[in-house]
DNA sequence: TTTTAATGATACCTTTAGGTGTCATTACTG
DNA sequence: CAGTAATGACACCTAAAGGTATCATTAAAA
């Protein structure tokens, strides 16, 4: 029912760079706003380099980019990335496989909510994110 | 995103022993029924039966039964008496407490396919699946 | 060419969810 | 009243998620 705390991490990373996409951001500038633990945030950081959701630069003056064009990555492709659950007609009681002989009066309640919600992490880009929502006013805390 | 094994196991039991709520019903004839792993489905079933869920008969004839009527007993009860996340208002980027000065867009959007999955959870009871969903021809595996 | 500030790699630690194992207790039944 | 078939209690094990620690590598810049 909640996304885990790594897929969150993964969104929260990849909405913030989304406000200026030709940026270069470090890991450093991103622990200061994203409320996340400094080398864990590190370790995401590469595993998403290696989705190849993100880009990076070494060195001194090096940090990370959105690899792709931003209207090319959907939410459900940074979740995808980082959860290998499969979501697409996943069962109410968490049966792998159906064990009923008919559907279940669950089966489409479950399936319509079900399908709003991925609608809407299929549909929204990271483009709509910048466009849309301001995770620049950040606050730190 | 998921609920968790446990969450789902308890609405398995719970839902499967609406079919006829006045029954009896040992935990053997869940386990065969229900795929839970038997002493996980034993710890689960004295679990239900402290949060009030479930009432038990000890001794040779005894088993369980659903502790109230079942119009009282709504998903979302089930899925509280397992899983203390707050969903009212969870953050979809998992912030605990908002960090941004304004709302941000994913904050209405996320709120309204949250708020139809949580609708359908608090008003969708043991009754109505008991009167809808027919368990009941759970195929043995 | 040395220093420095960034990323890369990898191993380890901690907590929690999920699952097992054992034995005690209850109460019906032969 | 002994045997049996059910629940009750509790300790333990395992795997995975989340988080930490350390050191190597890269490349700009002093
Ligand atoms: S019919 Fe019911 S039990 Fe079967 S897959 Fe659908 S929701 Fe699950
Ligand atoms: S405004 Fe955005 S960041 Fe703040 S709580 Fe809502 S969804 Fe989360």
């Amino acid at each position: 029912m909640k996304l885990s705390n790594t897929t969150e991490y993964a969104l929260r990373i990849l909405s913030f760079m989304a406000m200026d996409e030709k940026l270069l951001y470090t890991a450093n500038d991103l622990f200061d706003k994203l409320q996340i633990p400094y080398r864990y945030l590190r370790k995401q950081l590469n595993f998403l380099l290696k989705q190849g959701l993100l880009v990076s630069v070494q060195g001194k003056t090096g940090g990370y980019q959105i690899a792709k064009s931003l209207n090319e990555i959907s939410l459900m492709d940074i979740i995808e990335a980082t959860d290998d659950t499969k979501f697409e007609n996943m069962c109410f009681f968490g049966f792998s496989e159906c064990p009923l002989t008919q559907k279940c009066s669950m089966h489409e309640r479950w399936g319509e909510v079900r399908n709003s919600t991925l609608s809407l992490l299929k549909t929204t880009t990271l483009n709509d994110i910048k466009n849309e929502n301001n995770l620049t006013n950040l606050s730190l805390k």
